[in-house]
DNA sequence: TTTAGCACTCTTTATGTTAGAGTGCTAAAA
DNA sequence: TTTTAGCACTCTAACATAAAGAGTGCTAAA
């Protein structure tokens, strides 16, 4: 643990170097935050906080930066509360009064507003469905041999693919069929409805032999599917590059790319969330190297412990981490009140 | 229109240009396109080249680069027509072969693929459903309150909505009006079922009066929001960093900010979209200033003259037009073919 | 333990210089 | 009349050099 005189200059060192992106000297802290020491002081305690790891320097006569370990340790414990300010709030709020009807789309609306606030690119994983309970199935006909399966779960999720209906069915069995899918399956886990469930339906439905094998694989496909709801969304990349860590093509580029990643992205807003707490990872505290120099804020978007969705931030590691958390806090409050009140 | 000389001159500064992003001189013209005549000659030409407005000069001593004007010529006259290698042939007709069972997923495919063979960035627009006509209307309880509406068109797309379900109707009520929908509305166009048309329809069913009434009020909502399918799909944007035309981020964040700006770039497709046709928009031509140094190429996307799309590819002015109208061409091709396999 | 002073380091910016590419013009050649 | 060689001229890009500025670490005094 740092002597309160260190933590202050490191803190006085961390806001600068967010708020300006340039090495900082002993000079600026004792002239722009008045600690009460003169700049050799200071000189003294900088050279500590590196020898200790927190600070770096870019090259020998430059000022210092923080080094991952001094994020880590702002965030930890340094890092000021922060209140809302009222655009921000606005902005928020709204998000509960648009219009929205699905899950997916409310997600979406959120990741815009964390965007539009922080000014860093704002990911967020669509419901993981795997816990998701089965609500209805049914399968109506399009056309002489066409239809629609449509899966609805209980976080009010539909999926429909367009499936060939085998043989000559007729309109009262895919209605029956419908009915004994509902019956047999409503309720359950996606997860739990596995092939000996499916096989036990068919062993109580003889009477439809194969024609029912055809739709319950189908289903069984289609389930899966709908499982690995993967989706991501993305928005405000292009904000990202007004920050000099990206004035570099290169840099910018790399970046870029990255997001296109769409299942590492995935991967690493999976490993990074921890249940019902903002976590953050830090640079290289991220296990996939491609992220050196960013850093990522996401928590999870619970309601009745169930998640249904992951939030994140992916900026530089200079972030504004305390505005992020501000942010990132309130809005997934709203989104889970919004969020009850959908399903 | 110009002289044989001439044209071979523009052509070679065009072609070289478009491959190294140089400006062009007379020795280098003489050089690597042997003409058969001296540098001197070349430069009386290329003078003569910039007068008629086809060139401009980055500076005094520059070499020549091509115009908009110049580009055009390029495109209308110039360009030679290109065969697609054989890794372009199967990448495409791998397009094919994708187990897509929805006309959305076929069509952010073939942007993928777009992208992925030109470098540039694809911007497809959905099916505009307009024209399409209603294939189903289904109206599923989900729970006591709360039902599904389905709405499929005769291009294939599903739409669906959560809506919420009047007072105590029974299941076989929600049957009956969901059969009294279909009979009245299938086979209409989308823009030809009107507040009139629903208002006959409620004229036949007072039986239900209110009730029908709040049914078809959301009934009328969905379509239209359905109508208003304007979902694009752009990738592969990080990809054009690569072009030394971006190595300047301001740049680059222009024309990144620039693609997050939906209803631009629907406008843009919309108006720059000739039916049947390749379509270039070089530079200036395009009406809104922010292409200023963009060219769009666009073709619809057509199956029995209804216009299910528009597939696009956005890049600097300096494209490789030659490869873009092969790619492009090929695509749309087979995906008109996917497209009716598909309906 | 803190601070003032100072020599030293390193980057950034400005300035000047040079090499190279390309042009336009003129006069000779075809 | 058209083409070409030759040449002076222009402009940029690349490099070298110098000066300014910011910041450090160390020493010695407070």
């Amino acid at each position: 643990m740092l002597d309160e005189r260190k933590m202050k200059i490191l803190s006085a060192i961390i806001d600068d170097y967010i708020a300006t992106a340039e090495p900082i000297g002993s000079r600026t802290i004792a002239r722009k935050y008045h600690i009460g020491i003169s700049p050799a002081t200071i000189r003294n305690e900088m050279a500590d906080l590196e020898e200790l790891g927190y600070l770096s320097q870019p090259h020998t006569s430059a000022g210092r930066i923080p080094s991952n370990k001094g994020y880590r340790y702002y965030v930890d414990f340094l890092m000021p509360s922060r209140k809302l300010d009222e655009y921000e709030q606005a902005i928020i709020k709204r998000l509960l009064k648009k219009r929205v009807r699905e899950l997916e789309d409310l997600i979406e609306e959120a990741g815009k507003v964390i965007s539009k606030l922080t000014s860093y690119t704002a990911i967020i994983l669509g419901p993981q469905l795997e816990s998701s309970r089965l609500k209805h199935v049914q399968i109506i006909r399009l056309e002489e041999k066409k239809g629609l399966m449509i899966i609805v779960t209980s976080y009010g999720t539909v999926s429909h693919h367009i499936i060939e209906i085998p043989q000559n069915l007729t309109d009262s069995d895919l209605q029956r069929i419908s009915n004994a899918l509902n019956s047999n399956l409503t309720g359950k886990a996606l997860e739990e409805i596995t092939q000996e469930v499916m096989n036990s339906i068919k062993a109580d439905m003889i009477e439809y032999d194969n024609v029912l094998n055809v739709l319950l694989d189908l289903l069984m496909e289609n389930l899966d599917e709908t499982k690995e709801n993967n989706r991501i969304y993305a928005s405000g990349s292009s904000k990202m590059l007004e920050f000099p860590e990206f004035r570099d093509v290169e840099r910018a580029k790399n970046f870029l790319s990255l997001l296109e990643r769409q299942d590492l992205i995935i991967r690493v807003l999976k490993t990074s969330c921890k249940p019902h707490d903002i976590t953050v990872t830090i640079g290289s505290e991220n296990p996939w190297a491609e992220f050196q120099e960013l850093s990522i804020v996401t928590t999870g978007i619970f309601v009745e412990d169930k998640n249904l969705g992951i939030c994140g931030i992916i900026g530089p590691t200079r972030m504004e981490y305390s505005k992020v958390f501000s942010i990132l806090e309130k809005v997934t409050d709203y989104l889970n009140k919004a969020i009850s009140s959908l399903l």
